[in-house]
DNA sequence: CCCCTCACG
DNA sequence: ACGTACGTGAGGGGC
């Protein structure tokens, strides 16, 4: 029956949410409105394949279309059986991202929302999560057949609508040719892992431990009595209560005393636990979120660790990872360091590779804007934070010293998240007039980028909307509030969103050729990690002058723009000496 | 489950 | 006079 459909919806039934370590139980398919089917498999894998056997010609028929939600899912528990998918495919909850970026995906509310229709809930099948939640393996056929059957009916019927949609909005092509095609690249570099080395971790955290506990009690003795230093709520009560080193104690936006990073560094001077409360805090980050989490990770089969890349949070077109997140792994802080030294190649026959894009999201507002100077400066490789220095402080870029340097940094930043005089104020700890002096001189320098922003937020209050160079829309509906925050917001988010998401377009595109070219050559070497405007490779040593040829090409050259692209790499034996 | 804090681009 | 930088995920506290 499913060889004479051309689409076909499916959706997996596994043991669990991770697919690396759940087991497939069943699949269900939909070719026809209100008209689904179960497939419960044994429980053997090796029969499993067996099962599937028949099935194999099917994904691998390119002229077929599979339809799923979250289809990244389930291609992977696939493949354990054996099965890779050539044919097309079509993802409801990535259709619904780029119709909605800003919204949420799952399934149950598109279906209540498109459909008016509320489906089975898992909670209804398995229960609640927490300990007494039961595995899929333990529910009668007939229930779990009616809730997978029901599963791919919905998808079918999403599917229809949402591809109208994509049609009308002219999302055809960022969808097919690149948010599609990026899933299985996707699939692969979780599936791939990068290995950990545990021991160095391991020593690392023992190291800091000690280091934490003299700082304990060094705070504690302060402040003449002992509590818990990690409660901002006592912290903050010892602080501005007990020393009292304050008058005029700092509060957050809910009116707690407020004892981040920013508000204690402008107490430094006031009393000396300040001082060792900062590192306190600085070194529990390192060992709890990284040196203790991270080995925890590690799959027992693989010996490696594997995030999940999400391509539909975050509003912007970037991706996010989870489980653990790979894509915030210290790197400003010389301790912090340490943790990156843990992320190393393969084996002693490989070799990682970092490559990443300089300054990308400067080179694009540059280009966007059409801004000449600006561009001048790309184009001549200069040191864009010196070069933009140089010209609002109006000296020579041999007398920019490293103060100017660090201001025009700032400002540079700032223009792409849509700064005000206030911000950069804030950010680099100087006064609003001074900062207001620099953004008009600024602005002075670089005319293209001002009335760029000024063009960029008459459209978005026009359309609605503002659009990256792939046509990736971001809706900004509070763009004419009447309110000014809100409508700063907004605002501001124009500004962010076509920069922010043009670069998350280019690294896209360059990440699938670079994937297609490798898979033809049939390289060992393996694509693992995106981190915004950075790939990571594991490269097998043999391969390695044609691989950084390769990387390097397909990431300057993945699409046609008015300023060069440069990608700097390195690789080394552990991804710190890598980067 | 929300808040605060802090790691990254 | 107001209150702001853009985009994320994770750990710990506390209700």
């Amino acid at each position: 029956m499913l060889e004479g459909a051309d689409e076909i919806c499916f959706d997996t039934e596994t043991t669990g949410l991770d697919p690396l370590t759940a087991d497939l139980l069943g699949i269900s398919f939909c070719i026809k409105k209100g008209e689904a089917y179960y497939l419960p498999v044994p429980e053997k894998k090796q029969d499993i394949i067996t099962l599937l056997e028949p099935l194999k010609f099917l994904f691998e028929d390119k002229n077929k279309c599979f339809i799923a939600q979250n289809i990244k899912y389930d291609l992977k528990v696939l493949h354990k059986y054996g099965i890779v998918i050539k044919a097309k495919s079509f993802d409801t909850m990535i259709a619904h991202y780029l119709l909605e970026p800003d919204s949420r995906h799952g399934m149950d509310m598109l279906a209540e929302r498109y459909l008016n229709y509320r489906p089975i809930s898992i909670e209804t099948l398995i229960g609640k999560k927490g300990k007494n939640q039961l595995n899929m393996r333990d529910i009668d056929l007939e229930r779990v057949t009616e809730y997978a059957a029901e599963d791919a009916d919905i998808t079918f019927q999403l599917k229809e609508v949402f591809e109208k949609e994509l049609k009308k909005e002219e999302f055809l092509s960022l969808f097919n040719e690149i948010e599609m095609p990026l899933v299985e690249v996707l699939a692969d570099m979780e599936e791939e892992g990068i290995r950990l080395d545990i021991e160095t971790l391991k020593k690392f955290s023992e190291e800091i431990g000690t280091e934490l506990i003299q700082l304990e009690k060094d705070i504690h003795s302060f402040a003449g009595t002992t509590f818990n230093i990690d409660s901002p709520k006592q912290l903050g009560q010892i602080l501005y209560e007990v020393l009292a080193i304050t008058d005029k104690p700092p509060k957050t936006k809910t009116g707690q005393f407020s004892t981040n990073e920013d508000a204690l560094q402008k107490l430094k001077g006031k009393h000396d636990i300040i001082e060792k409360v900062l590192q306190y805090r600085s070194l529990r980050k390192l060992k709890s979120t990284y040196a203790d989490a991270l080995p925890n990770e590690v799959n027992e089969q693989t010996g490696r660790i594997h995030t999940t890349y999400s391509q539909t949070i975050a509003a912007t077109g970037r991706l996010s990872s989870v489980g653990p997140n790979l894509q915030n792994i210290p790197i400003k802080t010389k301790r912090g360091r340490e943790i990156r030294k843990a992320f190393i190649p393969r084996s002693e026959d490989f070799s990682l590779l970092s490559a990443d894009y300089s300054q990308i999201e400067l080179r694009i507002i540059a280009g966007l804007s059409k801004d000449e100077g600006m561009i001048k400066a790309f184009k001549n490789n200069e040191d864009i934070h010196t070069a933009t220095a140089s010209k609002i402080f109006e000296v020579s870029p041999e007398e920019v010293d490293r103060e100017m340097r660090t201001k025009a940094k700032s400002v540079n930043f700032g223009i792409i998240y849509g700064q005000s005089a206030f911000g950069l104020a804030q950010n680099i700890n100087i006064s609003r007039s001074e900062a207001k002096d620099i953004i008009d001189a600024y602005f002075n320098q670089y005319p293209g980028i001002k009335s760029y922003m000024s063009k960029t937020i008459e459209i978005a209050k026009e359309k609605g909307f503002v659009e990256t160079i792939m046509h990736r829309k971001r809706y900004l509906r509070d763009i004419n509030s009447s309110n000014g925050i809100v409508r700063g917001a907004a605002e501001r988010n124009a500004i962010n969103a076509p920069i922010q998401g043009s670069a998350a377009d280019i690294i896209k595109i360059a990440m699938i050729n670079i994937y297609h070219e490798m898979q033809k050559h049939s390289y060992k070497s393996k694509m693992l990690l995106q981190v915004h405007d950075e790939l990571v490779f594991d490269v097998y040593k043999d391969e390695l002058e044609e691989i950084k040829d390769l990387v390097k090409n397909k990431m300057e050259h993945a699409v046609e723009f008015n300023v060069p692209l440069i990608v700097e790499m390195n690789n080394a034996g552990n991804w710190l000496e890598a980067h």
